[in-house]
DNA sequence: ATAAAGTTTCGATAACTATCGAATTAATTG
DNA sequence: CAATTAATTCGATAGTTATCGAAACTTTAT
């Protein structure tokens, strides 16, 4: 992965609702491999305290990174982590001589 | 670590200068394990392409957020990684599941 | 077909930031 | 001390972005 990608991947979550946002996805995967339960944008919006609009713009700024797949579901957007990419995130940060 | 915490971090690695910046440091110090050489700031700006005042910007984002370490050595400064913390970085960012 | 719910687009604004040149401070060398 | 080198501070500018409210679009339910 070259500079530029990574950081944009990293500017992705640069900003702290973003992040909580990423990282809401990401639970939420988690727990589906038992509860079969999705992440859609209507259950981000009631627990993070930012409005629609907003979230929508986020949402696309880390599909644009990458970071995220989304799908339509009927009305619903159903959010996915890139796992690939993030570890190759993870391996890009770790620091060689370990 | 606190969602803000961590956004900031991934700030200071969103912009692609700085992360090379980053990485020219991370890549000395690894290299000084065996060369005993030191990552100044002076041999950074010749390797990238940005002005001094950028750099020293650059560098007080990447220790505001503790991702590095800066130490004064006679006239010039010093610069090492905080691997403590980026291995923090690492592990957040692991999917718990794994 | 109308209404309701979820999401997105648009336009505007306020805040932030990367970069630069000039001036400044600090340390070394002659 | 004077000159040089390294780095920082300052002030300005141009570009980016987070956020919002309003409007629009899409899908489902009545």
């Amino acid at each position: 992965m070259d500079t530029k990608k990574a950081a944009k991947i990293f500017k992705a979550l640069s900003h702290p609702n973003r992040l909580e946002l990423y990282f809401k996805i990401a639970e939420m995967q988690e727990s589906s491999f038992q509860t079969e339960s999705e992440c859609f944008v209507s259950d981000i919006i009631s627990s993070l305290n930012i409005g629609a609009p907003t979230i929508s713009h986020h949402i696309k700024e880390l599909v644009n990174a990458d970071l995220i797949y989304t799908e339509k579901k009927g009305k619903f957007l159903l959010c996915r982590v890139n796992e690939e990419l993030v570890e190759e995130v993870r391996t890009l940060l770790s620091l060689k001589h370990k």
